[in-house]
DNA sequence: CATATTATGACCAAGTTGGTCAATGAAGTG
DNA sequence: CACTTCATTGACCAACTTGGTCATAATATG
């Protein structure tokens, strides 16, 4: 029944954390079936044993890390501030849950988009039932309480809140490049935030009723 | 010398349009060490023998498909109106450019972005060689003679400018996504540019001087 | 009919796959 | 120290896939 043995558990955090980076990697870059358990321990340095020590197979090891990915979502909706009614404050602290977690685990988002496109038939339906309804309700949450008044009524409020996800997106995929390069600035959060603000300042000027700008 | 046997070419070109699609397909989704030959020619229903009469290796297939999807760039770059001095109109006319070409050779992008990102040995150099000039000229001359003075004095053009790529960006997946459902229609050029302009008058609203918004 | 061209897929050696397990190492206990 | 327990290792395995070949068959040409 359970799918891990409990030893990957006795692992210290940061040795857990590089084999499910490792295996983050594989599966998102390579998809299920072409991925290779040799590329993970390699990138993991552990050995092989190990590793199906930890999970029985391949598949348990993929399912393992779509649950951990589902809990590392999961618990972005819990920090979210739902009492905070606009948007762009809204997705101002998603984006930057985001990031946070992207630095422990740079390739989760990947793996879970990747995994959603999943065709491989050893995991297709364990996909679909575990992921597919999340990713509904999920969008539902995120924007759960916002006020929709502040936009001028001329505008189509769901095209905007698209042109909103899709600067996000981009914005995130930039910021993460140049996490890259820049790694172990803890200051790079707060030069992060001052610059997406400027991107939020010109949408906003676009999106809202001039009495809601400032 | 030559990459390419000319019985490639004597090919009906439904036919070359299947085989360079099927390794657009595979290539892109798995990158150049992990694609399969074998997967190419079941996608493309020819046999092995004749996919290496065409081309003599795995190699030199990636090589002519790189050539060839560079050549379709080419394409659209000759095609910009460089009269338009409209960013918005030049941006249209770009992305309309790219849904065409897309109904011939769905993954030729997907293809030239995995490209950039490869990191195979084996083409390693010869992509450096051939995309990577070309990418940032690209770029240069897509926005080309581009009248900046319609943008509030406010505003941060460049901000703005990758504001409009990534939304250009997200409305072209979404709409190829559609595309794929919608298969055949003849109108469907007219419905997207219709809803394009919708998006683009949202982002206008907030870019321009109110003297050009009409 | 003969000749030339194109297409086929069984076949190959070389390599990779997911997974196993006897042997080794490390840590703890008394 | 010996003895036990448990985590770790990597050589090893059969099964399969890899890129590529080539004798044969099909088709086209004249």
């Amino acid at each position: 029944m359970f799918i891990i043995n409990s030893t990957f558990f006795n692992l210290n955090t940061s040795k857990q954390e590089k084999i499910i980076n490792a295996a983050f990697q594989e599966f998102a870059a390579t998809g299920y079936d072409k991925a290779s358990t040799n590329s993970i321990v390699q990138e993991a340095t552990i050995s092989k044993g190990s590793l199906f020590n930890y999970f029985h197979n391949k598949k348990d090891l993929y399912v393992y890390l779509i649950d951990y990915s589902l809990q590392v979502v999961e618990e972005i909706y819990n920090q979210i501030d739902f009492q905070e009614t606009d948007i762009f404050k809204r997705i101002e602290n998603i984006g930057f849950q985001k990031l946070y977690i992207q630095q422990k685990y740079p390739q989760v988002f990947d793996f879970l988009a990747a995994a959603v496109q999943e065709e491989a038939t050893a995991v297709k339906s364990i996909i679909q039932h575990k992921i597919t309804p999340l990713y509904k309700e999920g969008t539902e949450k995120m924007y759960q309480n916002i006020d929709y008044t502040k936009f001028r009524d001329d505008i189509d409020v769901e095209k905007a809140m698209e042109i909103l996800n899709w600067t996000m997106f981009g914005f995130g995929e930039k910021g993460l490049h140049e996490l890259k390069t820049f790694y172990g600035l803890e200051e790079f959060g707060e030069r992060y935030l001052q610059k997406w603000k400027q991107y939020a300042a010109i949408l906003k000027q676009g999106f809202y009723k001039e009495k809601f700008l400032f």
